[in-house]
RNA sequence: AGGCGGAUAGCUCAAUUGGGAGAGCGCUGCCCUUACAAGGCAGAGGUCACAGGUUCGAUCCCUGUUCCGCCUACCA
């Protein structure tokens, strides 16, 4: 073949451009059920429809990709099935801001206008996050695109929901719920971040009814929930309040009076004045409690978290205090009630407070526990499987430190709410008879949603019901609520693949392999995952999860647009590559750590990029025409040494994968093709490849392009572009190097006795060359060297070394005795057994090299500049014959000894002075 | 508050049956040597967070302390 013009540097643009198409239209990621390898499959992390690829996507999703090219490379049936989520809240917020901008609203829209108009900024607007992961490469199955609430997985959720259901593992009740109030929504428990703020803590005085007089001191983070108390809580045992059990205090600023209770959960002596007020509707432990004591619930806010009117008139709060608060945000009406319980005498003190703050994880304001109905998942009988699972061994989690953490969520897990206020999601397959529950469905939102009391009754179906069965009544509605987002993706590795139907994928790939994803959405998903996958497919949804960190930025702070530190993948990608950026962030996957990631690290594997490129532009220079012929086989030390070293890095490299070390796994390529093809294994075959006529060139050339083809093949799952683009400038079998295999090891390559002699050789180098900068020698400068070794082997082989010798050493070799050097003007270098002379001939002072090496050490240690006086006192060195130096010998020793005056210069003032 | 993880070169991180401390980037010096200056060669730089303990010997094992991160729960 001819060979190519490759250009100077590597250019990724135009190459990832034509290999991404070329891929994709081949259809080599296509998978089958019916390949006759065994299975392979990863679901990839459903990204939010709204999404679009930032860094965090590129790592998870880089790793997935050097997984399933590696396994496809190996032969398996591979299938990475992409998609993408429908992202109830996100999706919904980033629509209805589209219409706030033209004017209109979602309510003045009315819901199924709404959602269609969603479904069309959908398809405008969907596939953003698609194209960019093509753009990254990922080796995905898109024929097999899936979105969590295409036609097929909506069925599967209403299965899965039915069948909860009837399975009594699904109910509504009215509870005490996370509640956006910007939203307006319930959210999951784990839907709610929490910050820690300074807050006040506020003592509030509650006279004692019988007797004003006596007051019972609470203390509250949220003083305007105290027209919504119900009762005081203090502690049973407690000698200072409990005699006043049973007793009732006036609660100020109202007309209402509230009972004492004694609660010994509620209450910690300790703290504050050890009686607590109890707002059942408004705080979760105090729900709790209102249920231990039958106390009513009075709900004071509305579902923007304002004062509310119903609210206020129950709670029979002061006419006065009424007008001023009533319909305003409860941090106004805060200021409020402090101001006028001030007055009124009875705000003892406020104090500086530490305390969290929920906030909704979507919009980041402030939630509010709201008493509503909802729909909860009965979760203890699917946990119990869940954790099972992991216990045995069944599902693995790499790293293993995170199973503790899974385990110990899971034993407390909570039920989990997942009916959401909102209208794009999966609507709740549950009617209600409007002739049976006539009476209770009074009302609509302004939004004409229908509001749907907790006595109402649910019928539960996959379709409506055509009669009522209590009743025989046909006007139904639906209950208007959707499902939470995590209930279609906890169905993601089976719902994909077609279930409920049998599918022949469902059957070939379900359980699935690996699930890569991160911390993050651990307890939101991969446990829900497990969960249901368990219960509706009666096994594991996958065998290993791993769990990758955050990507952060360099400094270790979460990347945020308001903050300005956000790396985006695009522009890396474009400015450095695409091979770059994957394998920069699979060598930084180290378990246990968050990633921290400058944009530097980026530009060093982009080097790494460019050198592969050059290695393959050095050796097309001279492999035109080797598979003409059958070139004879390499018999030469470079050539065993490094195809022994490369069957050690398909070795290592294979070793990782298996146990998710990407990081190590990239550092052994890149520390093989950089530190020992290159820089050792293509400088000595130059001068074999350059002399047209050497007997050795053609089985020489032959074995670059072999190691060279290899080492490609090994590197494709992480640099998946340059790797193609190289190799099809080579000889090869087939037409993508997606589907070539993956290397194996073979034990014929393996050398040790090519790897020692490279050792020795590499040995010998080193020291010519720091001869040579010593005694500060031209690069051109022919330079005269002594060459000897304790080991008599160790000669021998040395003697076989000396053209390569010569010729990396640049210099006349003299392999001889140390008794037959020149007894003057010879500076003696050792490292291990090696012993070099280098011969200065007069005409370089060695008083000056040792100045030299001593001010450079100088410079930089502070240590040795004690150390300098006493080398210059000692004049030790000065052309002197190797005998002489002897003399010094003990001198050094015990200056070595002294472990205060020699310390990182001790192995170099050894190595000169042949100690 | 509880749980988990981390602390090693200027920065980011490696280093397993306990023994001699490494890489990349950055830095210094020399070199545009015919694949590559996005390069080559040679270097400098570490009380392995602190204090004890076990051991012939500890970066590693044990105890405690300090600092940082994350998760969970929240003190009204």
């Amino acid at each position: 073949m001819s060979t190519p013009q490759l250009d100077k540097t590597y250019d990724p643009k135009a190459v990832e451009a034509r290999w991404s198409q070329v891929w994709n239209q081949q259809g080599y990621f296509h998978a089958s059920p019916t390949h006759p390898g065994q299975p392979y499959c990863i679901v990839i992390p459903p990204p939010n429809v709204t999404g679009s690829l930032h860094v965090g996507h590129a790592l998870n999703h880089s790793i997935q990709d050097i997984l399933i090219r590696w396994r496809r490379m190996q032969g398996h049936n591979v299938l990475w099935l992409p998609g993408t989520d429908h992202a109830g809240i996100a999706t919904q917020n980033v629509v209805e801001k589209q219409l706030m901008a033209e004017g209109t609203s979602r309510e003045s829209l009315g819901r199924e206008r709404f959602i269609e108009r969603i479904w069309q900024w959908k398809t405008t607007f969907g596939n953003t996050i698609v194209s960019q992961q093509k753009q990254l490469g990922e080796s995905c199955d898109w024929d097999r695109l899936r979105f969590t609430m295409d036609e097929g997985l909506s069925k599967a959720v209403v299965e899965v929901f039915v069948r909860l259901y009837e399975d009594g593992l699904i109910y509504r009740g009215e509870r005490l719920i996370n509640w956006c109030p910007r939203c307006l929504t319930a959210l999951s428990d784990i839907e709610v971040e929490h910050e820690e703020i300074k807050g006040k803590l506020y003592s509030i005085d509650y006279p004692l009814e019988q007797d004003p007089t006596i007051r019972l001191t609470v203390a509250t983070t949220r003083p305007e929930t105290m027209l919504g108390d119900t009762a005081v809580a203090v502690h049973p045992e407690d000698p200072r309040y409990n005699e006043l059990i049973g007793k009732h205090v006036r609660l100020p600023l109202t007309s209402r009076t509230i009972p004492i209770v004694g609660d010994a959960i509620l209450v910690d002596r300790e703290f504050g004045t050890g009686a607590v007020k109890i707002t059942p509707a408004h705080d979760f432990n105090d729900f709790e409690a209102g249920e231990r004591h039958n106390l009513p619930r009075i709900k004071i806010f509305d579902d923007h978290a304002r004062m509310d009117s119903g609210g206020l008139t129950e709670a029979t709060v002061d006419q006065g205090l009424m007008g001023k608060i009533l319909l305003r945000p409860a941090r106004d009406a805060r200021a409020i009630i402090i101001e006028t319980l001030q007055q009124a005498g009875l705000l003892l003190k406020i104090e500086d407070h530490k305390m969290s703050l929920g906030k909704c994880y979507r919009c980041k304001t402030v939630v509010e526990p709201y008493l509503s109905p909802q729909w909860f998942v009965k979760i203890k009988p699917l946990a119990e499987p869940a954790i099972k699972a992991v216990e045995d061994g069944r599902i693995r989690i790499v790293p293993e430190a995170w199973t503790n953490n899974y385990l110990g969520w899971m034993r407390d897990i909570k039920d989990w709410c997942i009916s959401r206020q909102i209208w794009w999601g999966h609507q709740i397959p549950a009617w209600y008879c409007r002739t049976c529950n006539d009476t209770v469905l009074i009302s609509t939102k302004p939004d004409g949603t229908w509001i749907i009391p907790r006595e109402a009754r649910p019928i539960v179906a996959k379709t409506q019901p055509q009669l009522c069965p209590v009743c025989g009544g046909k006007d139904f509605i639906r209950d208007p609520d959707v499902l939470d987002t995590w209930f279609s993706s906890a169905l993601w590795p089976f719902s994909t693949l077609g279930w409920p139907e049998h599918t022949p994928e469902l059957k070939t790939y379900y359980p699935t392999s690996t699930l890569v994803t991160g911390l993050d959405i651990l307890f939101f998903w991969v446990a829900r995952m497990i969960m249901m996958g368990l219960k509706f497919m009666g096994d594991v949804p996958f065998r290993d999860v791993y769990i990758h960190a955050l990507v952060r930025d360099a400094e270790g702070q979460k990347m945020s647009k308001s903050k300005g530190n956000v790396i985006d993948p695009l522009h890396v990608m474009e400015q450095f590559g695409t091979d770059a950026l994957r394998f920069t962030l699979a060598s930084m996957a180290s378990p246990g750590r968050d990633i921290k990631l400058a944009e530097e690290r980026i530009e060093g594997y982009r080097n790494f990029a460019n050198k592969i490129w050059n290695a393959a532009r050095f050796a097309h220079m001279y492999l035109a025409g080797v598979e003409e012929s059958r070139p004879p086989i390499d018999r030469s030390f470079p050539g065993l040494w490094i195809r022994s070293r490369l069957n050690n890095t398909i070795q290592i490299v294979i070793m990782e994968l298996e146990t998710y070390r990407f990081d190590r796994a990239t550092n052994a390529l890149y520390q093989f093709f950089w530190h020992e093809y290159c820089d050792w294994y293509l400088e000595l075959i130059k001068p074999v490849l350059q002399d047209t006529m050497h007997p050795q060139g053609s089985a020489t050339r032959r074995m670059l392009q072999e190691t060279l083809e290899v080492f490609l093949r090994l590197l494709h799952p992480f640099m998946p572009f340059i790797s193609e683009e190289i190799w099809q400038t080579l000889p090869h079998n087939g037409e993508t190097i997606v589907t070539q295999p993956y290397p194996l090891t073979q034990t014929d390559w393996h050398d040790p006795s090519a790897e020692e002699t490279f050792h020795l050789f590499e040995q010998n180098i080193g020291l010519f060359r720091t001869a040579r900068v010593l005694l500060n020698f031209p690069p051109g400068k022919e330079v005269r060297f002594f060459v000897t070794h304790e080991d008599p082997a160790a000669i021998v082989r040395l003697a076989t070394l000396e053209q390569d010798l010569v010729h990396l050493g640049r210099g006349r070799i003299s392999l001889v005795p140390i008794s037959r050097w020149p007894t003057s003007n010879v500076l003696r270098l050792v490292t291990g057994g090696v012993t070099v002379g280098v011969s200065v001939e007069g005409d370089v002072d060695l008083n000056k090299a040792l100045d030299r090496l001593v001010k450079q050490i100088a410079e930089t240690d502070k240590e040795s500049q004690r150390l300098e006086g006493k080398l210059k006192n000692t004049d030790f060195v000065s052309k002197a014959p190797p005998e002489v130096i002897t003399d010094h010998q003990d001198r050094l020793r015990a200056l070595s000894r002294d472990r205060t005056m020699l310390t990182s210069s001790e192995q170099q003032l050894r190595a000169m002075l042949g100690v």
